[in-house]
DNA sequence: CTTGACCTTCCCATCATGGGAAGGTCTAGA
DNA sequence: TCTAGACCTTCCCATGATGGGAAGGTCAAG
């Protein structure tokens, strides 16, 4: 299976047909060559490469960002420092959304915390979020 | 300042006028009353469930969410226990999440951990999103 | 009466993804 | 050789919550 359609190489690659021409469209992957009647056509190489996608997806980057490292994948006089720094930012940006999710669990928790959640309805819960200062 | 115009119940409310026209439109809240002129007429009482609104929204909880906490918020017949149910469900949501993001950090940080950070460009980052295994 | 700050509706964009329609192509089997 | 059905193509629309902006109407102060 040297040359593939869309599905197979979506298939191997662990992505979407639909997401492969959506990458294709928005420049992340080159056009695919085409045979006569139109279909594109794939290679193993090219799967190589939604394979990475996949993975960097996965791994919560964004198109932006999964751009910039595909462009320091393919390219050998890249600098591990420049990938390093890419994943690094990305770290940050994970930890700092942990801890908006942690504040707001610690939040919620604190009004649950405080709720009776029986038969009555009393409930600090509705309170806080109505009293909405912060 | 007992009636207002949607400007002044958004700053009152803590929310952009464009979306109390929004919540408006998707029915979380009932349609304003209007001027002869067309324009939309707020008065305390509205302040205050947008305030309601932008606290529950600061907190993570989605619309249909929301839709359904003011539902309670305003049923006098409501229990706590439905309250503390739907809180419930949203601090659990907000644990996977959690756990989501911090999985995928430590992925991540696996891989920068090894990567030396230099002028090379050896790669242990790429290479993990390249090998897109798992 | 004019100016400028407000309001109205309507359309478009985000981000990554999927659904589905309308229509063309290919392949295996009768 | 014909046909069924599994592919493929492009195009449009939807998500969820939000903002930007255009075109045009309203209002209050000077």
């Amino acid at each position: 299976m040297e040359e593939m359609n869309i599905g197979q190489a979506a298939a191997a690659g662990g992505v979407s047909a639909k997401m492969i021409r959506h990458y294709e469209a928005i420049g992340l992957l080159s056009p695919a060559r085409r045979t006569p009647a139109g279909y594109r056509v794939y290679r193993h190489h090219d799967v190589h490469n939604l394979r990475f996608i996949r993975q960097a997806r996965r791994l919560g980057f964004s198109i932006e960002q999964i751009r910039q490292l595909l462009g320091l994948w393919q390219n050998q006089r890249r600098t591990s420092r420049k990938v390093k720094e890419l994943a690094m930012q990305h770290i940050e940006a994970l930890d700092e959304r942990i801890r908006e999710l942690q504040k707001i669990r610690q939040a919620l928790a604190h009004l649950a915390r405080h709720c009776q959640g029986d038969e009555r309805p009393d409930c600090p819960i509705l309170d806080g979020l109505a009293k909405g200062d912060v």
